[in-house]
DNA sequence: TCTATAAGTGAATGAATATTCATTTATATT
DNA sequence: AATATAAATGAATATTCATTCACTTATAGA
C-alpha cells in the first residue's frame, strides 16, 4: 500500500497554526489551508475528522510541547524560590522557541473553542501540586489557597510578557526580554512568599 | 424624516458581544446576528460600515466603559497601596458588572484583529503614570521599570479572576471572588513593594 | 512483476457568507 | 394634510465555506 507522507500532516499543523495566528480563527478555511499546505482540501480530512478536529489537535499538540518544555529539569522537591526560577525560565524558552505555538495557545484559550474541545489532562498540575506541597512543609511559604500563589508566581510572569509582545512583535525577532530584567521583577515578586 | 430606532442599534451592539463571547468571532455572521438582534441584515450596514467596523465599533464601546468604571473614585495622588487596592475593587466591578464586555474584551485582545483595529487612547495610561511618579517620590516604593511593578499588580489579579472563571462558570452567576480572597492575595502580593 | 490497499486528488455539492439595492415605512417639518 | 428624507427592509448577488466522492497513484508484500 501507499505510505504515509508525514511532511504532509506536519505541513498542514504548521501552516494551520500559521494561519490562525495571523489572521485568526475565522481566517482558517479549509481551502486556504489546503492551498497553503501545498495539499488537496480532501488530503486534510485523511489526517483530520473535521474542521473542529483540526483545532483540537492542534491545541493538544501545543500543550504537550509546552508541558514537555516547562517540566525540563524541574522536580517538585527544589526549594520554592529555585523551583518557581526555572518555571520562569522554561516558560520564556518555550515561548522564543515556539512563539506560533505560544500564540495560538494564547488565542485558543481565550476563546470559547476551550468548552467544546476535548483537552488531554497534562501532568503539569499535579507536579506543580507536589512542588508546593513540599515548599509549605519546609516552611518556605505559607499555607494559602493555590489559586493565590500561582496567580502572583505565574500572573506576574505572563503579564510581564504580554508587555513585551504588545510593544513589540515578537515575530520580528525583537522580542528582547532580557533575563536581567527578568530577574529584576522576580525578586520583587518572590517577596511576596516571605513569612 | 423617520427618526432612528436606538434600541435597534443597541440590540445590534448587545447580540454581536453576547454570539461573539458564546460562538467566538468566527460564531458571528451577519445574518445570524440580525436575526438574533431582530432587524434586517441591511440595518446593520445602516449603523456599520462592514463587519470589521461592528467588531472596533464593539471593541472600543467596551474600552470606554472599562475605563470609566476602573477610574471612578480613583486618584493618582493617593497613596501607592490604596490607589492599587481601589483599582482591583473597580476592575473586579467592572468584570462582575459587565461579565460579556469582559470575555469579548479578552477574546478580542488576545486575537490578531487587534492589530488590524484602529483604537482609541483610553485616558488610562496617563493616570496610572501619574499615580507611580506620586509613589516614588513619597518613598513608597522602588524605581523599576513601570513593566514591572504593573506586572506584579495587575497580573497577579488578573490571573487570579482568570482562575475563579476557569473553574466556575461567571455566567452562571456562581462567580464569587470574595473581597476576602481578593484581600488576601492583595496584601501577598503588595509585599512585592516593600522597600 | 502483479496485486491489494491506503494515500492522495480535483472537481463538485449545497449551505452559509458579507454586502447591496430597489423599495417601503415612519416621522419632523412645512 | 402634504412632503421631504432618512430609517428600515426582504430579497438578491456573487463568493466562499466545509465536506464528500469517484477516481488516480504509490508502494509493501505476494
Amino acid at each position: 500500500m501507499r505510505v504515509k507522507d508525514e511532511n504532509k500532516e506536519k505541513s498542514i499543523r504548521e501552516k494551520a497554526m500559521e494561519m490562525i495566528v495571523q489572521e485568526g480563527f475565522d481566517g482558517l478555511s479549509m481551502q486556504k489551508l489546503a492551498l497553503a499546505a501545498g495539499v488537496s482540501p480532501a488530503t486534510i480530512y485523511i489526517y483530520f475528522k473535521n474542521r473542529a478536529d483540526l483545532l483540537n489537535q492542534l491545541f493538544n499538540e501545543v500543550e504537550e510541547t509546552f508541558t514537555k518544555v516547562t517540566l525540563a529539569d524541574f522536580s517538585p522537591e527544589m526549594s520554592f524560590k529555585e523551583g518557581l526560577w526555572l518555571q520562569w525560565k522554561n516558560r520564556l524558552k518555550f515561548i522564543i522557541d515556539y512563539p506560533i505555538h505560544y500564540r495560538f495557545h494564547e488565542q485558543f484559550r481565550n476563546s470559547p473553542l476551550i468548552n467544546h474541545s476535548d483537552i488531554k489532562i497534562t501532568p503539569f498540575k499535579e507536579n506543580m501540586k507536589a512542588f508546593v506541597q513540599h515548599a509549605v512543609k519546609r516552611g518556605e511559604m505559607q499555607k494559602v489557597d493555590p489559586e493565590i500563589y500561582w496567580s502572583i508566581a505565574f500572573g506576574t510572569f505572563y503579564s510581564l510578557v504580554r508587555f513585551h509582545l504588545h510593544e513589540k512583535s515578537m515575530m520580528n525577532n525583537d522580542f528582547k526580554l532580557t533575563e536581567h530584567k527578568m530577574r529584576q521583577a522576580f525578586e520583587m515578586m518572590i517577596k511576596s512568599f516571605k513569612i
